[in-house]
DNA sequence: CAGTGGTCTAGACCACGCG
DNA sequence: GCGTGGTCTAGACCACTGT
């Protein structure tokens, strides 16, 4: 016999995928819930946590738990940064921005090679698909290359940040580094995933064609909900095809 | 202030990132952690859950909770395929190869683009760093474009596929998918690792310059073992990786 | 304010590993 | 059998979201 935790999660699995109760609907309380099932309210949380760590659900202090929409892939195509929900056809990604100016720690620092105190552009975007967060950019410059509309918000910013592309000068050369993780408490409190799941973190380094480095981004995806895709020409003549 | 939890993770971590207690050794028992910190078990659980999450604590039901090794992360560079630990200066992967005939599943055949039930020549390659399982590969080919070299278990092929390097001929294109996932089971027991942890996936196909497709690669790693770093040149649209 | 999820307690009982 | 971690209870109190 499974534990009450598991069986209480196939079962609310299944009203789930069986389209009984529909995405971003909300679930009864907590407290319902573990009175219907005859459970604790902790056994309940920890049914509920099951469904959180397959993406099915997602909580939200001091309102409830929401069902998730269903799975839609979306791409993130690297050397570009373009992140591409259904080749662009749909522009269904609202993004909020925060601006403001940081000091560089320790890591930041060693990332963008520049002394420890410097004053950098922070820009924080978190982009939503409908009502849940996609993803989680961190996007730092130097503070004086920081274009003056930039740090304003006005509409142009927005729309760029909205793909987290590229915020400075335009690079000669971008590297990406890729890793799988768990999220920080940060991005699971911001992206509204359990912090034992998975997301698929890109830490890009863009450096222009004298080779100092003109911007460094975070960028933290739920694991479920991207791909991300690279390309290489071995070739130096050949144009690059994307489709 | 910080939840308990924290403010008990911190200090636990504290005492194993400074080497008080040392990797593989035992920690106390979770009983005697929440009696020495005045907490009850569940929350203690809860301090070393996050330990968990971190990589640091490793639990082994009816013997305790023992630190786990300090990371060794090794880097594989998009493009080539090369997994370089530590530059390749120290050649620690020992590498296990299988290889024999399938014919294309669905999947596979897409992957591939050729027809369902093509023969396909398979390798499995597990690497090992010492003891640990530290890389997955699943490498196809066109069963016609197979080396026949590269059939026979010699020592030359073996090397190639220590890096998980390409088998088939020098491809001018090749295309990465990554993405971060739970392992599949298969995977799971393969490489030693909790269905609940992370694994970082690629996905590898390589073109010729006529298009065709050569090879097609299924890399899997530890998410917290490995990085994948791959580099874009926007001068000539085209991607390179720099040792 | 009422309703929701988040943390925590003190204790019970179960399941695993090993002598 | 004994010590370990794993699950669960019933209830308390705190923190966030809306009215």
């Amino acid at each position: 016999m499974r534990s009450r935790r598991h069986t209480i999660a196939a079962d609310l699995r299944q009203q789930i995928t069986s389209g009984r109760i529909r995405p971003s609907e909300r679930l009864p309380s907590e407290a319902d819930l573990a009175d219907r099932y005859k459970v604790s309210t902790l056994t309940l949380r920890h049914a509920l946590a099951v469904l959180q760590g397959e993406g099915l659900v997602e909580k939200i202090h001091g309102k409830g738990n929401f069902v998730r929409r269903p799975l839609r892939k979306t791409m993130y195509v690297g050397g570009w940064g373009i992140l591409d929900p259904w080749m662009a056809a749909e522009p269904v990604l609202r993004v909020t921005v925060r601006s403001n100016t940081v000091e560089a720690q320790a890591h930041l620092a060693t990332l963008l090679g520049v002394p420890t105190g410097s004053p950098l552009a922070e820009f924080t975007c978190l982009s939503y698909e409908g009502e849940s967060p996609h993803g989680l950019a961190r996007i730092y410059l130097p503070r004086d290359l920081a274009p003056a509309g930039v740090l304003d918000d006005n509409s142009a910013s927005r729309q760029t940040a909205a793909r987290f592309a590229q915020l400075g000068p335009t690079p000669a050369a971008v590297r990406e580094t890729v890793c799988a993780r768990p999220p920080t408490t940060v991005e699971a409190s911001s992206l509204r995933l359990a912090t034992a799941s998975v997301v698929l973190s890109i830490t890009r380094i863009s450096t222009d064609s004298a080779g100092r480095i003109v911007e460094a981004a975070l960028l933290t995806f739920p694991g479920d909900r991207i791909d991300a895709v690279f390309t290489t020409h071995t070739m130096t003549d050949e144009r690059q095809a994307r489709a």
